[in-house]
DNA sequence: CCCTCTCGTATGAACGTTCAAGTCGCTACT
DNA sequence: AGTAGCGACTTGAACGTTCATACGAGAGGG
């Protein structure tokens, strides 16, 4: 209302191109400083008809607050790192890809970002220490968890916030993690098979004492026994290798009767049950069934029946238990879903294709209705 | 020296747990901020002495610069923007998903770091605009260049800094770009195929119209032409889908002699490849060589011989070319290498297995004596 | 009528650096 | 001898916010 206190030489268009800073809203707007920071942080606390006159120079002068100004003064950078591996193990599948994806698609809804960072291997600690002290991340999002992994202990201690894609197997008593429920995962295959009509269903998974792998291969057996076709249930093992699984998986199909199926503990595995049945002569999906699991483009790739991952509900779950509420979550376990192709089907149906589709063909949509626990 | 003007309780050790500034430092160097500053900004300008003494507060108070306050002094984020999509298109291979990885792994030697982000697909744009206005990123890394693509011009017109993983076809006026010589990879693929003995080498590659496709033809047609074998050279097209791959590759197989060989535009379309040839019972590699492009890890599952980007080069190139001198690189086109694996090899060596390695296994370790032009 | 309370807004200070412009002492040129 | 120049270091200010606090006006209570 009252304007004529500023002498200073008033230009009514935007002057200069440098970007215009909250003083330069304030004066045009004719209030403080403050009040423009309130105006966007805390409107409540401002007049509806001041906040209306605000917030239209803002949109004016086309100003945003600047991050660095802010992280500084709050104190708080509204970031968190995500560590990248040059893919060693980068085996089959880039789950943790698509996860990274996912969560920073999430990430604006959390008014945070992510930054990527790649410590390293020989002191992965130092690695998350130095971004951590320089203030560029408030916390990590950690992800492929090891066994007896150094990382959580030592931001537990820190009091650094993070939370994990994978479950804590070694920190029972910690929460803060999302997951999959691959037992359920399997469980689903399992039962999938049967209802198919497959006489007869094995697993091939991995070495036993990776927790992840045990897990999977609890679902195998719980359907087993659960439907009762119990009787001869034949297992076989191999690490993550074309190779080894095509070998493990020729021993598997020696031991399974006609007209059998196999849940495999990844797609990798499964291309090795696809490969030793082609070996001799049987036509998965019509000979034997075949189930992998993650889903990934291989799957897609070679119609292979496979357990699907909802990464991106995962990486929501994420965020909450990161920037939520102290209180909030609790641990969340996922149920992923069965993406099923012509590997697990016994009709004719796909066969002047490839195979037909029940589910979302890629998958990538992501996140039926979701169910989570 | 004179160290008695400071009169405050001093404490020799280290007191609260708030992380250490550079007055702290200065303080327990008995300097200036601005030395500390400089001992570690501009070490010539400090006196030998007194940059020892400060470099060895900095060490016992565990200091590291913050960030934000950096930033914003400077007027510079030190940070770059990645654009990640939520894999619509994530067609087999994540080319992309290690370029970020291995920008990442390089980050660090540029005093940089990554900031990965997600603009609505319906104004990418304005993503871009809204990251940069917040003064987050100083620039960013193009990758995924589209036909047409709105963000160079637009980048160019405001003067941002960027730099394209992969040709800017559109713009050939543009020099801030790094990418694969994909005509060069399958030359090389042609002629690997030629010195194992295969009598006849077709092309199966996507429709006419795609630079990237257009541009890997070419180095097949060269190929060809280079080694005389000219006679019969057929060619079929797919686009990038297994299916239709798979039935392109029994049309081409069908019009090539025996112990011919297909060269691929994709992993995918060689895995059509793979499958046409298997549909008719030949053995891949003995009977009918086959080559891919990307070296995608359903290539190192499959046992398919692959052209292999040197993708941490072109991330180190992209890096120099982002934050170096306006000057120094002009574009860099590097040459890519064969992984050569069981589905290009006559003999039969890998019988046992799956083939053996004259080339590192998953190639991910990179980067052999890469060349560059 | 005075006192207290609340609401809306304003002011000074601070966050942790680096820039720009000093000061001080010494050397070297004219 | 005067002074310009240089090297080593210091000081005030600024970067653009938000925190903590203060202020003034009006409402409500005794």
């Amino acid at each position: 209302m009252t304007s004529d206190e500023s002498r200073e030489p008033v230009l009514d268009a935007v002057v200069a191109s440098p970007r215009p800073t909250i003083v330069d809203v304030a004066e045009a707007a004719g209030v403080s400083r403050q009040t423009v920071s309130n105006a966007l942080n805390r409107p409540d606390k401002v007049a509806s008809e001041t906040l209306e006159r605000v917030l239209r120079e803002i949109e004016r002068l086309r100003f945003t607050p600047h991050a660095s100004a802010q992280q500084l003064r709050r104190r708080r950078a509204s970031a968190y790192g995500f560590e990248v591996n040059p893919s060693g193990h980068r085996r089959l599948g880039h789950i943790l890809d698509e996860f990274l994806v996912q969560l920073t698609v999430s990430a604006p809804s959390h008014a945070s970002h992510l930054v990527a960072f790649a410590p390293d291997p020989d002191d992965v600690i130092a690695g998350y220490q130095q971004i951590l002290a320089s203030g560029l991340v408030d916390g990590f999002v950690l992800a492929d968890t090891r066994h007896a992994d150094p990382r959580p202990p030592w931001l537990l201690e820190r009091n650094v916030p993070f939370v994990s894609f994978g479950r804590l197997w070694d920190l029972p008593e910690l929460t803060r993690w999302v997951d999959v429920d691959g037992r359920a995962g399997v469980l689903q295959a399992v039962r999938h098979l049967a209802e198919a009509g497959y006489a007869q269903i094995g697993w091939l998974g991995w070495p036993t004492g990776s927790p992840v792998g045990d897990d999977r291969r609890q679902g195998w057996a719980d359907g087993i026994s659960g439907l009762g076709v119990s009787g001869d249930a034949p297992t076989a093992e191999a690490v993550q290798d074309l190779d080894e699984a095509t070998g493990a998986a020729a021993r598997l199909l020696d031991r399974l009767g006609p007209d059998a199926a196999v849940v495999c503990a990844s797609d990798l595995l499964a291309l090795g049950v696809l490969r030793a049945a082609r070996n001799r002569g049987l036509e998965p999906g019509r000979d034997v069934g075949v189930v992998g699991f993650d889903d990934t483009d291989v799957a897609a790739a070679m119609q292979l029946t496979s357990v699907h991952q909802p990464v991106a509900e995962a990486a929501r779950s994420a965020w909450d238990m990161l920037v939520g509420p102290v209180s909030t979550p609790g641990p969340v376990l996922l149920e992923p879903f069965l993406t099923v192709r012509a590997s697990s089907r016994r009709d004719p149906t796909g066969l002047e294709g490839a195979g037909t589709r029940a589910t979302p063909e890629h998958g990538w949509a992501d996140d039926p209705p979701g169910t989570r626990h």
